[in-house]
RNA sequence: GGGUGAGUGGCGAAAUGGUAUACGCACUAGCCUUAGGAGCUAGCGGGGCAACCCAUGGAGGUUCGAAUCCUCUCUCACCCACCA
């Protein structure tokens, strides 16, 4: 018998797989369509970690297969963006021919993994074929209003001298490199996502999502729906109403709350630095001089210096204006300060010192009221009964300082006082809009998409700016804007891209007027091709379509999605924001891309760090398959713990898979004759095929592995082999660790490729022991256990358990008060 | 500060109200071997000669019975964070 070689025999299965084309089979009527998170191809090539996914992904996709699936699993590169170019501006090379040798890298790697993959379909965001129809979709939404220009201050990256989304930072600093980023007023194209939130929040609870809840959750908070209310509090000059209407001087201030319930506690308002009221009322605030200067340094301030919650509030009154609370007609001052933000609201807010923490501590730094309105109901219905007291029936009513943020029961509101805060609310509500002063509102975190980048290494945006004409849509039919091939690609740090430099490209004629106009010079967000990729694959080649409707209707949804929970806020949220607006124009038929999405936990370094270049923990996928075999690693992999966890890498661990495919490889030449008998061992296979089926379907990979391991131990106890029980055997193994799956099956003398097989199906009947092991407890402690044949009735094994000499100088002299009895399981004797 | 998840042998972990520690790694002893980063056999949570007792971060509770459910508490990880 020949030792088990990996190398030889995963050569050998691949090259055929290739060859034959078997996972091209898409003529089955069931249809499964599995995706990995496509990487971009870095040029440190794949560590141990990436392939977790993928080898997912694949195992199911063999399992659907042989459950009688068409199954798409395609795989591609997402090559555009800010890490690709910064890496070849590093090392000196073209980002694409940097792209080209790092894909041609990974698809190298890839392949020793013996994946499933229809390389047929691949697709690369950076091919002009492709980001053709990323810049279709950006046409439809420019057609639509939904893409526009807009001046808005932006995050700005001096770095890497572009502008970011607000996705792309991190803690206030810039996700790629860190740097900490600052707020730049410039032009830019944003993408109107917020028109999609409330879409974008309901589907999250469609009953077909079958999604984590962790993921979930997160999108559900970044979006951040919050129900409140505008208030608008009129503005007092100098002691008289500002509505001298021809001095164009705004009279009202609109604030957002979500506690209107609170506004009788209302001491003051606050507007952020960036509000417009202050440079339009200049001229009537008193100490416009401070004003100013204030305004001037919270913008300079970073996004992490304004946002450091440590830091002491600051702000500055303007003197000389008042605003009235509509409620109560208080006069009240109005402050600066730039703990409001400017961008999220209306920019202004009521401050209630009493019921809000921030406001809380400002008031008492500048030494405003603190008006108390709302009182914990538990206050005012204060237990006659004192032993309550001692029960702990009061546990609820704490208050620690002298700030109340929960809702309780109005005081000292007017005509609402006594009410809750919530009825409160709504009557205080059709107050404001029955006075066409405010009323109801929604309000979101979640904002635009900011979608231009100053950089070379991106789609070009297919607009062109005329003159006479303003920005206009580059036709369909002149598309793709090819990106130009140039010698320099660094960031000018103008705020125009690099493609600016490029005057041959830029000056362009304006497909309205047919007169000058200049190209769009910034590029798309890295984000873009990956927003809708998944639709591709179903249909590469269509030059006329973005995906053919049948084609479409045949593949979509994606049935699985794998990849990282990093992703959870922007690609999953942009894809399902671009999906949803090519259901609007037609392009897709379902509401949601992905219908399952798992995520793959982490792959850490031996030291349990991130794996990375930077700590020397890189453990490289290529070293691993030659020394052990790409089976091996793939079983680890998918052994080594629950799939969702970050688990640190052993290599040891590997040597036991190894170790567990050598013992496999000898089972075959044991294999006396084809004969099934009905003994234990038959119904631990059938034990053992019910486990592992329903363990692939919920991701217990690991639990799956280990029924497969326990079945092998008995296996190799037994004197005599069956063919049967070989062959089922490895059919279970073989989603997990195709190659040796193969070359058994193939020396079992089968001449079709094991994965033309059906799935094999467990015998219900065969699952049931004949004899089980029935546990005696005594008071819930197991003392004893006795072989009685399954379904044994509650009197027998009493009967049986009583007999038992242990249990009878258990019991001794004591009465039985009680006994619990489970079938099959355990009788248990109180007494 | 908010959200989510998790704490079980030397290590990765299993068990979702019913025999805690399956499976794998590491380790120990023996066999085989010129040798072993190979293979085989046995052992492997702690204590005890034993009968047994004690152990799932900690403290209570519910239950005949709790790693699992409830209350409090500690620790860790990830995500979000002045969102009014």
């Amino acid at each position: 018998m020949k030792k088990y070689n990996p190398k030889l025999i995963e050569r050998k299965w691949q090259k055929k797989w290739a060859e034959s084309g078997i996972y091209k089979d898409y003529s089955k009527p069931k249809k499964f369509y599995a995706l990995d998170m496509f990487p971009y191809p870095s040029g440190a090539g794949l560590h141990v970690g990436h392939p977790k996914g993928y080898i997912a992904t694949d195992v199911v996709s063999r399992f659907k297969m042989l459950n009688g699936f068409s199954v798409l699993h395609p795989m591609g590169w997402d090559a555009f963006g800010l890490p690709a170019e910064n890496y070849a501006i590093q090392n000196k090379i073209h980002p694409e021919a940097a792209v080209k040798e790092n894909i041609k890298t990974f698809k190298k790697q890839l392949g020793l993994f013996g994946f499933t993959y229809d390389w047929d379909r691949e697709i690369n965001t950076t091919d002009p074929e492709y980001y053709k129809w990323t810049q279709w979709i950006f046409l439809k939404m420019f057609e639509k209003g939904l893409a526009f220009e807009s001046d808005e201050p932006i995050n700005w990256c001096p770095s890497c001298q572009t502008g970011l989304a607000l996705e792309d930072l991190e803690n206030g600093l810039c996700e790629r490199c860190g740097t900490q980023v600052v707020q730049k007023k410039m032009r830019q194209w944003v993408l109107k996502m917020t028109d999609y939130a409330d879409r974008l929040l309901e589907d999250l609870d469609r009953e077909e999502l079958d999604w984590e809840k962790s993921i979930v959750d997160q999108q559900k908070n970044w979006i951040g729906r919050s129900e409140g209310a505008i208030v608008k509090f009129s503005i007092v000059t100098n002691g008289s109403l500002a509505s001298t209407m021809e001095a164009k001087l705004p009279n009202m201030l609109e604030v957002f709350t979500t506690r209107l319930d609170t506004i009788f506690g209302c001491t003051y308002c606050v507007v952020g630095p960036e509000h417009p009221i202050i440079e339009k009322l200049k001229d009537q605030i008193k100490n416009y001089k401070e004003v100013e200067k204030y305004v001037i340094k919270a913008q300079n301030k970073t996004d992490l210096e304004r946002t450091d919650l440590q830091k002491e509030k600051t702000g500055v009154e303007l003197q000389g204006i008042r605003v009235t609370n509509p409620f109560n007609n208080e006069e009240l001052p109005l402050f600066v300060a730039d703990y409001v933000l400017g961008h999220y609201g209306t920019g202004a807010v009521m401050a209630v010192p009493a019921h809000d923490e921030r406001d809380f501590e400002f008031a008492k730094k500048y030494k405003l009221p603190i008006k108390k309105v709302i009182l914990p109901e538990e206050l005012l219905n204060i237990p006659r009964n004192l032993e309550d007291i001692a029960a702990g029936a009061r546990t609820e009513l704490r208050v620690e300082s002298d700030c109340f943020i929960c809702d309780g029961k109005l005081v000292n509101s007017g005509k609402y006082s006594d009410l809750t805060s919530e009825k409160a609310r709504e009557k205080m509500a059709a107050w404001l809009e029955k006075k066409k002063i405010g009323g109801k509102k929604v309000n979101y975190k979640m904002r635009d998409w900011v979608f231009s980048r100053q950089r070379y290494w991106g789609e070009p945006i297919p607009i062109i700016h005329c003159e006479k004409c303003g920005t206009v849509g580059v036709p369909e039919k002149d598309l793709p804007v090819e990106l130009p091939k140039v010698e320099k690609y660094e960031p000018t740090g103008t705020g125009e891209g690099p493609l600016a430099n490029i005057k041959e490209w830029v000056n362009a004629e304006c497909p309205q007027c047919g007169g000058p106009g200049k190209r769009e010079t910034n590029t798309m967000p890295q984000w873009a091709g990956s927003s809708w990729y998944y639709l591709r694959y179903i249909d590469p080649k269509n030059e006329k379509e973005l995906v053919g409707k049948t084609e479409e209707k045949k593949w979509m949804p994606v049935d699985l999605y794998v990849g990282g929970a990093e992703h959870a806020t922007r690609h999953l949220l942009y894809a399902r924001f671009w999906h949803k607006f090519l259901y609007d124009i037609g392009v897709v038929s379902t509401k949601e891309p992905f219908k399952k999405l798992v995520h793959v936990g982490l792959i850490q370094g031996e030291d349990g760090r991130k794996m990375s270049k930077r700590w020397g923990n890189v453990i490289n996928p290529d070293e691993v398959i030659f020394e052990y075999g790409a089976d091996s690693i793939r079983l680890y992999e998918m052994f080594m713990g629950p799939f969702m966890q970050n688990i640190a890498w052993n290599t040891k661990g590997v040597v036991g898979m190894r170790r567990f495919l050598d013992k496999v490889w000898k089972l075959k030449s044991v294999i006396s004759e084809q004969r099934s008998v009905n003994n234990n061992l038959e119904i631990l296979l059938h034990k053992t095929i019910k486990k592992v089926t329903e363990d692939i379907e919920s991701f217990r990979f690991n639990t799956a592995i280990s029924a497969l391991m326990i079945f092998l131990n008995e296996l190799e106890k037994q004197e005599r082999l069956f063919t049967v029980h070989c062959s089922l055997f490895i059919k279970l193994l073989s989603p997990f660790v195709p190659h040796i799956a193969e070359e058994i099956w193939e020396k079992l003398g089968h001449d079709k490729s094991i994965f033309f097989e059906k799935w094999p199906e467990y015998d219900p009947k065969l699952i049931k022991d004949e004899q089980i092991m029935l546990v005696i407890q005594i008071n819930g402690k197991v003392r004893d256990q006795i072989e009685v044949a399954s379904g044994v009735k509650e009197k027998d094994a009493k009967e049986l358990a009583l007999a038992q000499d242990k249990i009878v100088k258990y019991i001794g002299d004591s009465s039985i008060k009680k006994i619990i009895f489970v079938r099959d399981r355990l009788i248990n004797f109180v007494i």
